[in-house]
DNA sequence: CATGAATGAGCCTTCATTCAT
DNA sequence: TATGAATGAAGGCTCATTCAT
């Protein structure tokens, strides 16, 4: 009930993983102790492992469940939508506005798979693929009904991602272009590099 | 002169520098020992510090050998050529054939830059800064001359350049497309980011 | 009064010391951790300390009610006997029927006296001796009577405690010997030891 | 060549090994810390893996080590040796001459099994089986030629056996019996357990 | 009675680095 | 050039214990 002190996040177990998300993207998995992660989430090292089983598993668990609300956001973004365009351009936009707007979280996800064990690894990765396999689909949709036209549709959708994983290394909220305006122009981008047709605005 | 041994890197510093670049690659620096290092350079420990100062030293000097050879390059392919749509595309070529041939190197680079002090960083962000002026400046020039045509170019820029590191972290030569027609499509997938002209083949 | 679960140890506070007893014997006082302790007495760690006041104090406590039992069961088994033969076979029978039948009570306070602090140590040492000061009187009485005709009353007597406290570590009550079949025969052991004469049967 | 200070130990690693044996023995493997040992060793505790790969292993080490010259001395000890009493009075000598000579060595083999891991353990009780055995057969050996007379020889091994280890726990070169003395006393108290004919002396 | 949260101290081990040889 | 020996600092994690609820 009583709030002891005026501190940033609510419970420690929430200020554990705003602490670790911040750390492991400023600094790395690796180049962020124990320690460091202790005092910024205002707790003894010790007590840290009151919320974790373990450095690398709560790595995990930050992708996890990041990737996780990546997927789910996007079913739901593309629920009951069939013209391929407008699905890509639906992922292009939902991809680069968490980029632009939790660009910590998502470079964690984005850097960080390396750091995981083989068995944390496996998880991850499948949650991920099953997100990326959405693009392919809408791509080879496009490709098949003939609304996209490249002739490389892997290295072209390799191409999109990794365009729009760049935004969260550099989007900034105070810049000229918020991050609606960004997640559109992204979009007009994926169709010119589809070959699709430009968009209606 | 002498070759003492008939070993896998040339020299021991060579080996050092090698062994360096895979492994920060690999596991990143952080993640990197020195014992590993050691190890991949079939040197103890404590005779690495004949080949580099510090760990973080021999990092920032793989990190702006690469660069500055980069940038190097760069204004080798460029050197007389004035059509911006025709620099854009030597730039993408030679970035995208870089990452796809050099993706140990380059990832480094890449990924790296947090592990630098201020003071290292410095030097290497200033190279990294010219080298992407080459970049600003043809799509300006593009732009002015009405070749481009984007409402974004600043985020077209930043877009194209994640877009081209990205190969380094996917590329295999084993692959279906070799690392020469990769950088073609990129430099085709450049235009259409940026409103010009369809290349001839 | 109230049972309030049907667990394997009646009370909390049996199964505390129950838990002790088996993981001191198992794995040592100093190799059981305090969450061993609460994991095998069904209980959470900061509620153990309602059955005990340390960690140590535990190991003590469990000590001296083991040597207390012990000494009190051989005055028990001695009362009324004279014959100093007589007394030695029922403090040899006693000793090796404990061991034989409660290895890992026997087994702490034979093993884990150096993990005492002083202060503990001092009250265990005490029922110790005073326990042991009957099998020497027992040999004394029965050299001064011509019973026993060890030279080397002090070593025998040593010697016969070692050989009875080992039995603890090895007695299996699926072997071929039971307890009781064991303990006759260690004291014909102990009659040979010290040259008494052979025991009735 | 040069001795630097006048310690006690000569080399590093023969410190380390003595100051395991010594603290091993007094404060038992898991009561014995990595800075108790560096203390000990003159050592800082990250010097300390010079000369180990682990704690354990350390340990590991030093029982086999022991363990093993135990048992080559009991194959030297019996060569040549047939009468069964005989080569059992050896084992008798030589098992008290050590550990009244080296107490806390055997101490340490005697006691520490338990801190093994499994894969170390096995190596140790593998030397020390084949030690037991040597005890065996010459039991054995002299009940089948009339030597001995026992009816439980299992049981009187490992009597014996026990019984010998404590040694370890109580002799003082300082008090009334030298090692020499015990070691034939006791080897008169193998001869009373196992019924065979007294030792001429 | 019971426990979740918390912690200072300590665990074993590895870190990057230095230096005498 | 090369390295074995050495180390202070730090690594991730667990320890026994306390206390508010």
């Amino acid at each position: 009930m009583a709030v002891t002190k005026a501190t940033s996040g609510r419970t420690s177990r929430e200020r554990v993983h705003r602490a670790a998300v911040k750390l492991f993207a400023t600094k790395g998995f690796h180049g962020t102790g124990i320690r460091d992660l202790a005092e910024a989430a205002q707790l003894s090292s010790a007590s840290l492992y009151h919320y974790m089983p373990t450095k690398e598993q709560l790595l995990a668990e930050i992708m996890r469940d990041s990737l996780q609300s990546l997927l789910d956001a996007a079913h739901a973004t593309l629920d009951g939508v069939d013209d391929p365009a407008e699905r890509l351009d639906r992922l292009v936009v939902l991809h680069v506005t968490r980029h632009a707007r939790e660009p910590q979280r998502t470079r964690v996800v984005d850097n960080e798979v390396d750091a995981l064990s083989a068995a944390s690894r496996r998880g991850v990765v499948g949650i991920r693929d099953a997100y990326e396999k959405l693009w392919a689909d809408a791509i080879d949709d496009g490709l098949r009904n003939g609304t996209f036209t490249t002739g490389e549709p892997t290295a072209t959708r390799l191409a999109l991602l990794d365009m729009c994983n760049g935004v969260a290394r550099w989007f900034s909220p105070r810049g000229p272009l918020p991050a609606a305006a960004l997640a559109e122009h992204y979009a007009d981008l994926a169709r010119g590099m589809l070959g699709g047709p430009p968009r209606q605005r």
